[in-house]
Order: C-alpha cells, then structure tokens, then sequence
DNA sequence: TTGAAAGCGATACCAG
DNA sequence: CTGGTATCGCTTTCAA
C-alpha cells in the first residue's frame, strides 16, 4: 500500500528504520534481506523484517555499500556523442545484457570532447568502476590507465582501431574492412579505384586504416583518396569531376556516404556500377532499399556475451598483461552497384 | 611520474593516505582539494597537500562524498534498447552538456526488458539519483514513481507519448507528426490515403498516436492501416497489392520504412509521386538521398540546454506538482514523392 | 591556521 | 538465533 504522498521532508528509509519498525537490530535486517547466513535468523523474524521493509518502501543505499564492500560492481562504458548506427546500439545492448549476468552494472558514461584525457580518467576514476570499457571516440591515454589502475579499475579495455598502452585492446580492424573491398575491386578488374575521406575529423580514425586496407589489397592499382563532406553539394561536386579523375571503382568509406554519392551520380548521368563500381561499407538496411543495390562490407562485432566473459575474466585475473584481441571479421555482400 | 607499475595489492589512495604524505590532517586535505574556506589554509600547506594527491595519484571517491553530502549529483537518463537515430543521440548529447553545466552528472543507465516497473525502480533508487529521466522504452509506473520519491529522487520526468502518473512529462505529441504528413496530403487533394504501420510492438506507441493525427486531420479522407515488417519482402507484398487498394497517398511512419517502400515501388513499376505520393517522417539524411527526394515530416527535439534547466528548476523545486510539457513541433519538408 | 572527531548507510565480525 | 560495534572514505563543525 502506498500510503501518503512524499512529502518533502520525506528522506529516504535506512535499514535502521526497518530495524526500529521490526525490532530488531540493524544487523538483522541486513542479514534477512541479503539472504545471508542462512538459517540463523528464525522464520518468524524474517517475516517481520521483510514486512518493514516493504512497508516503508526501503531501498538499500549502493553507495553505502559499495563504501563498505570495497568494491561496485560498476562497468563503465564510454558513451559516443555521435552515432555508430544500429550496429553499435545492438552491441552495447548485448554487452549490457551479458555483464549483468555476471552481475555488474553496466552504465554509458558520457563525456563531452572538451576534456583532457587526464579529466576523463579523473571522473570516471571518481566512480571506482571495477571495469572500464573506453569506447571508440574517447581518448583514453596511457596516462590515464595508470589513473584508473591505481584508483583500484581492475581490467581497462580499449574498443579501438589502435591499443591503448596498457590497457587490453579489442581491436577493431578497420583495415580489413578496405582490405575486403579492395580485393572485391580488384578481383572484378578495376586497376584505378578512388576511396572517399569522410573530412569529418571524427570518423579520420576509421576512415584512415579503411584507406590503408585499400591500398595494401590493391597493390599495384592506382588508388586515389577523395575528400568528401557529408553534403549534398560536395557529392555533386565529387560527381561533377568524376570522369576527369579517370577513376573506375569508388569504396565510399559506408554505406551513407554511399548513397549520397550514388544519388549524385545518378543526377549527373554517371550509371552505376558501370561507369562506376561502388561499394559501401556496414551492410545496413540503406544498402538494400537504393537503386541498384549496393555491395558493402560488413563487419561483425563480436557476440557481447562473449565480450562479457572476456571481460570478467580479466576482472578475475587483474593482473593479466594487456593482450590484444582482435575482433571484427570483414565480409563482403555483393549487390548491383559494383 | 608515474613510478612503478600497479600491483595487485594497489589499494586506492585516501585522503588520509594524502594528508600522511603531506604531514597534515585530513580536514586540510579536504579544505585544500576541494577550495573550501577561502584562505583558511596557508600557501605552502596547501602547495605540500597538492603535491602529495598528484604524487600519489589520488582521486576522491564519488560514494564516500555523496554519503556523506546526503545527495548525489546523478542525474539517470534510461537506456533505450532500440534505436532511435540520430535525432535523439544528438539531443541525449546535448541534454546531457546542459545538465554538466549545472553540475550533475547524467548517465545513461541500461535495462533490459525482462524487469518489472518494480524492479526498474528500484534499480534505479538504489543509486539515489538526483533526478531520473525515464525514456521512450522503458514503463515507468506510478508506483515506480512513488519508489524513486521516497528514496529521494527529487525530479522524475518521463520524456514519452504519454505522461505517467505521478511524473513530470515531457509529451512527445506524437499525432502531431500524423496531422502534418495528413493535411499535405489532403491540401494536394488525397481523399484516399494509407498509413503504413510497423508490425514491430515497440514502435506501436508511436505508430497508433501518427495514425490517429492522419485521421484526424484528413477527416472526411478515406484513412487506411497498412501492415509492414521492415523487410524487402513485406514491402513488395505491399507493392503488389498497391493498386487494388486504391489508395493514392501513403504516410509511411518515417524515412526508412518509406525508402523501403519507395524501392518496393519502383521495383514494382509504381510511380511515385504520381501514382503514389509519399510522405515520410523524421526527416534523415536518407531523405534527401532517395530519388525522387522524399518529403518528410519533421519533429524538432526540445533544446537540450533548455531541457537541462527546466530539470534544474524541478530539482530545486521537488514538490512542483507534476505537470505536462509538451515539446516537439512538427513541420514538414516537402520534396519530390509527394 | 590546523586538528580531532562525529556521522552519512550498510555489512560482518565477534559476543552473548 | 540475535545484538553491539568497527569499518569503508569523506566532509564539516567545533576546539585548540
């Protein structure tokens, strides 16, 4: 029964309260709701903790406990101030999903671009997570692993395309995935291929391992980086000067970008794919409802339950040495664009 | 410098630890680390405590202090499972800066949908945050409200489709976006319209408010549901069956789904906008790369920084009895499928 | 200008 | 079977 409305002065039930209402001692009430030490407390007590407790709508106080335990079960997650698509949401939902059932909490913890790498290692330090996983936008410096480890973080991982000194690396291979679509390019004769930059500064981490792919698959061919804001007008610029550039194959960096690029090719009067083969990257849904369909490379993340017992182990075993595990296996759909 | 490498038994520092180090008491450190009272501490006391937290690497534990404050500056944000696209990870970012401005601390904070209103409320209370925004995703009762009330959330806000007892609400007016998608297409003279409805239940709170603003504002219109799962497949069923519905205009819920249909569509030999018009929502990127260019309605998300200070004020103000915002205009953007 | 000590809420040891 | 009590790390009042 929820009998009056909060009143203002209303401060939270503490487990004494409990003990007050049932008459016992405090210890007691922490026995009986944390079902410890089984059958020390009779029935008939427990009933009547249980009973307080419900009555007054107590709610154990995290922070007082973790004081006490000496360690939360907190797993931080660096939260991306920008997109990664459905791909990455499915992930961290998984990821989430596991690391609960190995009972720790996980949390997106944000963080804005305008603060160090020391800042950031200082406020989630603040937390004393028992892990941290810094996700791919943030800059977690060797600095501020060190930070994290002394305050008592057992396992730092690093979701990145390069490690982080220190900390485990679940190392994204971004070159695979231009590796894959260069293979693709070449295999169906293509020997001058364009690879567009995203001039978004964010994505230059991604995009520039992609690019490398390209090149190392392609050796031999001539391969040519194509700045590209994310723009309607930059696309039909792109277009606008696609015959001079003498170019036959475009790995449009994803499969955003190429759409764009294919709706501008399109308005121009260049056909795809055959006065250009292109080819997209991540496989979302965009890629299946364009005319034609677009050929992209898909990169699969691993399992986040897998990832979560990766993850408790390394909680388990804190002083395992930062190893680097490379996840993230690049295939290609092909479709109608290349 | 960071001497040696942490060992195992590396217990985090304490201010106690500081004040040893620096031959001081631990009030000092806290006065010092924290600039409280003003010039009670001497110059040098304070440059010997300084020195000692970086040599030690000490960083203030987040659960001690807000035990001892009596409050958290935690502002929790719930974690949709699904995604909502961009719109809402740039408002979640922005949100999220104004609410650091203020001093809190916002965290999206995960859970999965096996848990009882009961249970999300506890989890949540156990935190005791300062605040809880509850998402589009997640039920929030009233007796979770009651929950989070009395364990001394002072604001808690549901940013939804529909308010919750109890709770602030920020309303989505979600039929808002139906009404604007149904007057173009009665004011380009549809008498006959469709409204594609996703099959998928967690978009159904969404889908039933648009469906219900096209009926009311192309009343006298014929308004006809129709059923999509987000698959090629189910889309060219559509297609197939397009003509005999005799249907002329076609809300489509929102961008993706009407790029999958408008593929289905010309597949299917169906030509948009003349033998079906188009109306989409959420007004993506993806809108402007189809062709022809879709015409979209769009929702603008309040300010984040705006938002931020409404909460702020809530917080101040916990016993403001729970009131409606509605937020979220709907313009639309007219292109070329229409 | 600095230090001693109380206390926030929960838990776990050791007595009774 | 149950209760007293020390403890986690930090802040803050009160004394010195």
């Amino acid at each position: 029964m929820w009998s009056a409305m909060s009143e203002t002065t209303s401060t939270a039930p503490t487990s004494a309260d409990v003990a007050r209402l049932a008459g016992v001692s405090r210890a007691t009430v922490s026995y009986v709701l944390n079902d410890t030490a089984g059958g020390r407390v009779s029935e008939k007590t427990r009933l009547r903790v249980r009973a307080a407790a419900d009555q007054l709508g107590y709610v154990p106080h995290a922070a007082a406990r973790s004081l006490r335990a000496g360690h939360t079960g907190l797993v931080l997650m660096a939260a991306p101030e920008i997109t990664f698509g459905p791909l990455f949401n499915e992930f961290f939902a998984e990821l989430r999903a596991g690391l609960r059932d190995h009972g720790y909490t996980a949390v997106l913890y944000g963080t804005r671009g305008d603060l160090s790498g020391r800042e950031i290692a200082r406020a989630w330090a603040e937390l004393r997570p028992t892990a941290v996983i810094t996700g791919v936008t943030d800059d977690l410096t060797p600095e501020g692993v060190e930070i994290l480890r002394r305050s008592g973080t057992r396992a730092v991982l690093s979701l990145a395309e390069r490690p982080v000194p220190g900390a485990h690396s679940l190392l994204l291979d971004q070159s695979a995935v231009g590796a894959t679509a260069g293979e693709h390019l070449v295999a169906r004769g293509h020997r001058a291929i364009g690879v567009v930059m995203p001039t978004d500064a964010t994505l230059r981490r991604f995009s520039e391992p992609r690019l490398a792919g390209v090149r190392q698959a392609a050796a031999g061919a001539r391969v040519e980086p194509l700045a590209l804001d994310y723009t309607e007008s930059s696309a039909a610029e792109l277009a606008a000067r696609w015959r001079s550039l003498g170019l036959t194959g475009l790995f449009c960096y994803n499969d955003e970008y190429a759409a764009l690029i294919q709706a501008a090719f399109q308005d121009a009067g260049i056909a795809v794919p055959t006065d250009a083969a292109l080819v997209g990257a991540d496989d979302l849904m965009l890629a299946r409802v364009l005319r034609p369909r677009l050929t992209s490379v898909h990169v699969s993340l691993p399992e986040g339950i897998a990832l979560a017992d990766l993850i408790d182990r390394l909680i388990r075993e804190p002083d395992t040495p930062p190893e680097t595990y490379r996840i993230g296996d690049a295939t290609i759909t092909v479709r109608d664009s290349s």
